[in-house]
DNA sequence: TAGGTAGTTCTCTATCCGTTCTCGTTATGA
DNA sequence: TCATAACGAGAACGGATAGAGAACTACCTA
C-alpha cells in the first residue's frame, strides 16, 4: 500500500490523536477535538478527519456519535516492529525495561490486536518449548481460554508466564516442568495481562 | 531507467533533501527550500525539482502542497524475508515447496549469511524446544561445528534435524528426544546442508 | 413530544504554494 | 563569435489547503 500522503492539518490531527488516544477514556467528539487544536468549526473538523478515514488510518464512523477511533490493526499490520517491555521470570514481576527498545516481529507471530514483547527468564515451561532467553509475542487482553499460555500477574506483584486452567473458584496455573508443581489460586488474586500469541529463539 | 546525471544544484537539492529528510516533521515547501538553499526564486527551484523527479529520484508531486518527498527504494522490505523451501522430517527428504514464498524473518533470528526457512514436521528435537509445526531459520552452510544443530543429509535422501557430534570417522546425529535414539554414519554418508540459527513459532 | 447533542453537508472566503512563463546572466565548447 | 546549457529572478495564474458558519439529520433523553 502506498503510503498516505497527508497534508499538514490532517497530520496535526493525526498526531493528536495518537499521542493522547492512551489517555482518552472514550474517543472525542469532533467539537472537543476542535477546542484541542485551535479550530472553531465543527464542518472543517469533519472534512479533515474524514481524509484521515480515506487514508485508512482512523476507523469510518458512520454517523457513530465519537466515532473518532485510529485504526490500530491495520497500521501495525505494516508495521513489523513491537515494544520490548521486559523480562518474565516465573514468581517474579514483569522487570520492565526502561526505554522499551522495538523488536522486530513476523506478522504471522502476531495477532491484528495490540500485542508486546517479552525474554523469557526461566525453565518453567520448558516442556512446551519455552526455554531460557527466548522472546514471546504476548497479545494485550484481560481475559483468556482455559489451555492457553498467559501472563498472569499474581497479586498485583508477581508475574508469571503459565497455561491457565479456569474452574469454579479458583484458578490454575499449570507449569510445563515436572519438577514443579501446578499453582492454584482464588481468581481474585489472579489477573490475566495477556496471551501468548507467538514465540522466537535465536542460536 | 535513463541514468540519473545531476547538475551541481540538482546534486546539491538531492543531498539537502537526504541528509534533512530525518528532520523533516513534513516535507519542505519550495520557499523553503529556496531559503535553505539560497535562492529566491520559487520558480528556479520548482525546475531543479522537476529535474529530479524526471531523473526518479523524488516522488512526482502533482499539484500537492509540500510535495517534495524523496523517493524511498523499495528494498526496505526485502530485507526481512527469506524463503520457505519445505517442510523437514526426520527421515524423509526435506518436502520441497513448488513455489517457495516468501516468510518474513527479524534481523536477529538470522546470520548475516544466506538462510533460508523449513517448517519442522515431527517431535524428534522437542527436548530442545523444537517443536512439529515451528519454523527454523537456516543458515545456508555445509560445514558445522560439534553441538549445533544442523539440517543433515544422508545417502543424498534423507533430510534430518538433528544436532551433530562429529569424530574421527564417525559422525553422531542426537535426537533431542528421549524416545529416539542417536544414530551413527560414517562420514561421507552425512552432507551438512545448513545450520539452526533462529527458531519460531506461531500460537 | 420537545429539546439537546453531535455528525454531515454545504457554501463562501482567504491564503498557501505549485506551476508556468518571460527575461537576464554566466560559463563552456565548437 | 555564436550556440547552448545551467542558473537565477520575478510575475502571474490557478489549484490545493484551510477555516467559518449555516442548515440539515440522526439519535438520545427528559
Amino acid at each position: 500500500m502506498a503510503e498516505p500522503v497527508l497534508t499538514r492539518r490532517q497530520q496535526a490531527i493525526y498526531d493528536y490523536l495518537r499521542q493522547h488516544q492512551p489517555t482518552f477514556t472514550q474517543p472525542p467528539t469532533l467539537d472537543e477535538l476542535c477546542q484541542a487544536l485551535g479550530l472553531s468549526s465543527r464542518g472543517s473538523m469533519h472534512k479533515h478527519v474524514q481524509a484521515l478515514v480515506e487514508a485508512g488510518l482512523i476507523d469510518p464512523m458512520d454517523g457513530r456519535q465519537r466515532g473518532v477511533r485510529l485504526r490500530e490493526p491495520v497500521r501495525e499490520q505494516m508495521e513489523y516492529q513491537l515494544p520490548l517491555l521486559g523480562y518474565i521470570a516465573a514468581g517474579r514481576p514483569i522487570e520492565a525495561i526502561e526505554n522499551p527498545e522495538d523488536v522486530h516481529v513476523p506478522p504471522n507471530l502476531r495477532s491484528d490486536k495490540p500485542c508486546y514483547v517479552l525474554q523469557v527468564k526461566g525453565d518453567s515451561m520448558i516442556e512446551d518449548g519455552i526455554l531460557n532467553d527466548d522472546w514471546v509475542v504476548i497479545e494485550k487482553r484481560d481475559y483468556a481460554r482455559n489451555g492457553e499460555i498467559v501472563v498472569a500477574l499474581i497479586d498485583g506483584e508477581e508475574a508469571t508466564l503459565k497455561r491457565i486452567d479456569q474452574r469454579p473458584g479458583e484458578v490454575m496455573l499449570l507449569p510445563a516442568n515436572s519438577t514443579m508443581e501446578p499453582m492454584v489460586y482464588s481468581p481474585e488474586r489472579v489477573q490475566i495481562q495477556g496471551v501468548l500469541v507467538g514465540q522466537m529463539r535465536s542460536y
